[in-house]
DNA sequence: CAACGACCACTACCATGGTAGTATTATGTC
DNA sequence: GACATAATACTACCATGGTAGTGGTCGTTG
């Protein structure tokens, strides 16, 4: 059992900010981080990146290489597994765990574009087997 | 725009399953949350409830009415609203603002049943207008 | 009318995400 | 070899979600 021991994934906003440039360049120093993450609206301080890798490494969801004394960060946990982890949970707590009153909140609102609705419709097509 | 001064809905784990009763019968009181969460393996005190249900109406999310000297609580933040507030900021933070990756992730786990699939044909269909 | 029970108010406490300052270590340089 | 620099380690602190005890109020009932 591959996924066994972690219960369901646990991300902060700040956390997942972080994982998501790991995840999109996946290896990342510290400085790489707060490079990235160095909006003109928050950028947070270099030791609070690297305490929240710390942490995140403490949580397994990231892992270091020592290059020279530089520690490079790559993701333990991947993007796909958070994704269908915290999908889920949002399906169960909010949604009754049924994934179409999902869908029909997201197509209600009217946020979703032609475009993404275009490709929604081709996932549909392609998964809906036998 | 009624929809104006609150940035995003914050709900922990037990708020969403506090506001989840009340959604469900759009009027409670403390007692009525106690008994529908005791469920056998976790059962909140009263006064974690109690506590709870003040804070979420100290964030606007909740009202209550007083009947004798029961408090009887009502939603004022809507299901809907927490839903796509949710929805959106999940979407934005772990999906790349993209509706479809998001439908995809779904997709691809196989957890959603050929019933769920069929339905959301059926949301989809309907959806596409103008 | 006094005890009881239901209900609410106040308070305290813990875990964790987030923020960052200070200390330490390693390295290249003069 | 002492110093500046860059990176990490350690530590502290705040906000909030979660948990619950204690105490007060008020109607009910013997």
């Amino acid at each position: 059992m591959p996924k066994s021991a972690d219960d369901d994934v646990r991300l902060g906003k700040l956390e997942l900010r972080i994982m998501n440039v790991v995840w999109d360049r996946d290896r990342a120093t510290v400085q790489d981080v707060v490079d990235v993450l160095a909006g003109p609206s928050r950028k947070p301080a270099y030791t609070t990146i690297l305490t929240m890798m710390r942490k995140l490494e403490a949580k397994g969801y990231l892992a270091h290489d020592t290059e020279g004394r530089t520690y490079v960060y790559r993701p333990v946990l991947h993007r796909s597994e958070a994704r269908s982890s915290l999908l889920g949970s949002l399906v169960d707590r909010l949604f009754n765990g049924s994934p179409a009153q999902l869908v029909n909140s997201l197509i209600e609102e009217g946020q979703v574009s032609e475009k993404e609705l275009a490709k929604i419709r081709k996932i549909l097509g392609k998964g809906g087997k036998s």
